[in-house]
Parts: C-alpha cells; structure tokens; sequence
DNA sequence: TTCATTACGGAACACGATGTTCAGTTATAT
DNA sequence: ATATAACTGAACATCGTGTTCCGTAATGAA
C-alpha cells in the first residue's frame, strides 16, 4: 500500500477517534473528519464510500487487534492462554480494556457503547464459541444451546457496558467475578 | 383536545408504524411520514418538534400502555398479580408481547429492536425494582447490587430480543421458564 | 346559527450535509 | 527519470430538515 494512503488512512481514523470522544456518531459529519484530518473531500471518499463504512473498518481494525491478540497472535498471549486455561482469556480482556489500548475505553463508553458494542459481540460470538465448554456444566437441560450462547455473549457485552458506565472503578479480577458469577 | 390533532396525531403514528415495519427509523424521513399520513408539512412540526421527538412520544404511549396494564390499570391485571405471585408479571409481559397488542412486535423485532429496547429498559427498570425481592435470594454476595439489577434487567431485554429475531416460536410459559433459568 | 378561534394545506424558502466530478499538482515506486 | 497513482480544492447537483406565510376549513362555545 501507498504510503500517502496509509498516511490518510490513518490521519482520518485519528480524526475520527477524537470526534468520537466529544460527541455522537450521529452527528459527526464528513465536513469535521476530513477538517481534522487535513485531507480533502475527494481522498475522504477515495477511502471510504460512505461514513458508515468507514466505522465498520474502523471497528474492524480495532476489535480484530484486540481479539486476535487474544485467539492466536504473540507468543505471550499464547502462553498465558495455555497455562491458566480459558478463563484467563475473559480477564485477559478485561485488563485489555482497563489499559485502554488504542483508546478503546472511550469509544466503548457513554453515547457511542451501542454502537460499538453490536460490532464488538460480532466478534464476542467467535470468542465465546471457542470456549463454550467452559459454560456447559452450567447450562441447565431446558435450556436450548443457542439461547444459552447468546445469553453469555449478551452478558458479557452488558458487564462491559455497565463497568464503562460506572467509571470502571473496580479492578478486572473483580469484574471477571462478577461475570462469572452470575453465569 | 380537538378533534383534528387527535385525528392527525393518530394518522402520523399510523404512518410512523407503517415505516417501521419497513425500514430503519435513521432512513425514514419526515417526507416519508407525512405522505403516508396525509397530512401537511407545516402540521407535522406543529405537532413533533423533530422526528425523534415523534419516536419519543411514540414510545411512551406504547410502553406506557403495556406497563401501566401491568402495574396498575385493569382489575383483572390486578387480579393476577395479586393470586399468582410476582412471577406472572414477567409471564404476562411475554404474553402481551406474544399477541402482538399495538404492534409492539413490529417494532421490537429485527432493524429497530435495539431503539426500542432502549426505551424499553426504563420502563423495565421500574418494573424489575418493584420486584427485586424476587431475585435477591438468587444473588451471590459478593455482587453489589446495582450490577445485580442491571443484570436482571438486561437478561430480560436480551430475553425478548432473542425470542423475537427467533420468530418467537416458543410460548410464553417457556420464555419465562429460560428466563427464570437464567437469572 | 353565528362567530371567533384554531388547526390544516401547500408551497416556497434557507440551510446544511452528502457524495460526485474534474482539472491541476505532488508524491511514490521502480 | 518517468509513468503511475494519490491528493487538492473548488464547484456542483441532490436531498433532508425545519421555518414561514397566507388562504381555507373545521371546531366548539355563545
């Protein structure tokens, strides 16, 4: 790839970031990225063929980072992975999140968490597929598998959202025992 | 109130729901509305300051509606709520939703469920408070439990919304039994 | 029925955001 | 050094929003 596209690629995902901790996607408007970006109108829309494209691989970018340091990706994940078995992964995401890499925390909080949450649990899905063995002894039998599954997605995403919304004040090992206590 | 806002009113709500049915309400436009109702556009901002007032005003005379039957409203609700114990508020909730009153499936379901659930999770916030003696005997102690509620109210939600974008299949004693499972 | 009041219709309007186009300029890779 | 490809900047058509104004018609009270 080009340098001068990487360059815009990455000027317009950084304008965009900072937009997206002041204010609503909503209303963030071509006009104001491409003004924080210092590109022009046109590269705007060489890039991306509309806004909403241009969120999706933002999050793309974003979430696939974070997880494929989770699922495959440096020799040290991996270890921690293999030696504390698979609920580490949970609270390794949650320290991930805690340390605000790539400024994830801001993005994930107040006005925008919807938003990206539904791209989030996408990803989610994958994650907790891998390691559905690891909530099985607690399904009861009545419970349909999907139902169950979606469940502890769902809840996953919603113990994220509710720790962003109240400052994340408790510690990841803490909030790890929160979800897994009540799942 | 006269009787031509009533009937103006009634045709712009018709007309919304009509919409939503269709499509999502971020590509709904105002133009749209006021064709399907019939009506000027002049009298519509006379009516709804903006499209997302409308949706505001739609919601709380929807939900409004549903929760009030269950809180306060008919004396045969009361009737059941009395004999049967708090349980059968959440099994009534299922099976309002299940006939389909005011259409409220329509809107919960597919593109838009995630805008409506929001609303609707004040309401239930409500509802889930006034009952939480039901759940507290299932929480673990070392939850607090704002995160304990907010759990609840969550499940529920996400209850519904998996039950509608599963073509609500299942009847509403089984619902509320996965519910309780759950929970 | 009469009459003042109030809502409605319809069309025009300003405004702001979107997405496109194009000719001229500059950076890049080889 | 040069062909290629990306960027600039400005102009442009298009669309949705929300406002304004005036003539018309329905309403409710006397």
């Amino acid at each position: 790839m080009d340098r001068r596209q990487r360059k815009t690629r990455e000027a317009i995902f950084q304008a965009f970031t900072e937009l997206l901790s002041e204010k609503d996607f909503n209303q963030i408007t071509v006009g104001e990225i491409i003004d924080g970006a210092d590109v022009g109108r046109a590269t705007f829309y060489a890039h991306f063929e509309t806004k909403d494209f241009l969120l999706k691989e933002f999050c793309e970018e974003l979430f696939c980072h974070l997880f494929d340091a989770e699922n495959q990706g440096k020799p040290e994940h991996k270890h921690i992975f293999a030696c504390e078995g698979s609920e580490s992964v949970f609270l390794h995401l949650f320290q991930h999140l805690k340390k605000n890499d790539n400024n994830i925390m801001v993005l994930l909080s107040s006005h925008n968490n919807e938003l990206f949450l539904r791209y989030f649990r996408v990803k989610l899905e994958d994650l907790v597929e891998s390691h559905c063995d690891l909530f099985e002894p607690q399904r009861k039998d009545n419970l349909p598998k999907p139902f169950w599954k979606n469940h502890i997605v769902a809840t996953f995403a919603e113990t994220i959202r509710w720790w962003m919304d109240n400052g994340m004040k408790e510690d990841p090992e803490v909030i790890t025992e929160y979800f897994f206590s009540v799942v």
